[in-house]
DNA sequence: TTCTTATTGAGAACTCATCTCAATATAGGC
DNA sequence: GCCTATATTGAGATGAGTTCTCAATAAGAA
């Protein structure tokens, strides 16, 4: 009962517009920029195309602190974290066994089962703090 | 310049049925929960006490993996985290020294300054997890 | 009590995201 | 290459959550 996926030029733009940013960008974000780049593509179409690219774990999604959901293209199949610049939205990828190790042993003290972790970091980067002295 | 703030009796109100509630709720929830207790409150003031609340620190805010704006009072005026069942929303408060430790220490090691971070669990609790077989 | 003004509340407005459904375009079969 | 079934698209409607507007209300000082 699988649906048969088709390769639409939509859903390879979203994905080229995305590895070509190396920040984390929302939706509509993306969305303009395709449109500004010339691309008449829905903003339904893009909402679609991250959804199933985060189903197939070739993006990584997270939500900022305003509530927004940020999109970033991601090779790296992996578990793993981020420290997000809140100016330009650099991402630096975080390994994080410390954590991973932590959060599973919380977890089993207080008798939760399927548990996920939320584990993201907000700040300015150096280069975004430089530029707005 | 700073204004004064006033004491109304619907703030008091958002006060206590926070205080009540051992689980983190979303703030129309907090308003239903006032209202069939016959108060006859607004949900903008409900936005508004919670908002207030958690500027002073009174409450502990975070965002559910579904995108609301969770709620619940909070003593203990330090940092701290959250390990919280997905279906009661019941919350355990984690110190996490390990974590802060490390959020410090990446931070630093990337240049990053103004950090805040993110460290949320969602679980499922001993008791639903017993309760849903 | 009176006055100033912070606060309230009903609804409008806004944002992000998802859904609807007719039109389109892809991929497999001929 | 052409046909056909159907996955996908896109414009707009819809929905959820939250914030804003502004006239009416009420808290606190004088």
């Amino acid at each position: 009962m699988a649906l048969i996926k088709r390769n639409t030029w939509q859903r390879e733009a979203v994905r080229k517009a995305l590895a070509s940013s190396p920040s984390f960008v929302s939706a509509q974000q993306l969305h303009a920029k395709l449109e500004s780049a010339g691309s008449a593509i829905g903003l339904a179409t893009v909402y679609r195309a991250l959804a199933s690219l985060a189903e197939m774990n070739e993006v990584d999604c997270l939500n900022s602190p305003e509530g927004e959901q940020l999109y970033r293209s991601c090779a790296s199949g992996h578990h793993h974290h981020h420290l997000i610049c809140r100016s330009c939205g650099k991402a630096v990828e975080l390994e994080a066994d410390t954590v991973e190790k932590w959060t599973a042993a919380v977890a089993k003290q207080h008798g939760f089962t399927e548990v996920s972790h939320v584990v993201d970091m907000f700040g300015t980067c150096a280069e975004c703090s430089a530029s707005s002295e």
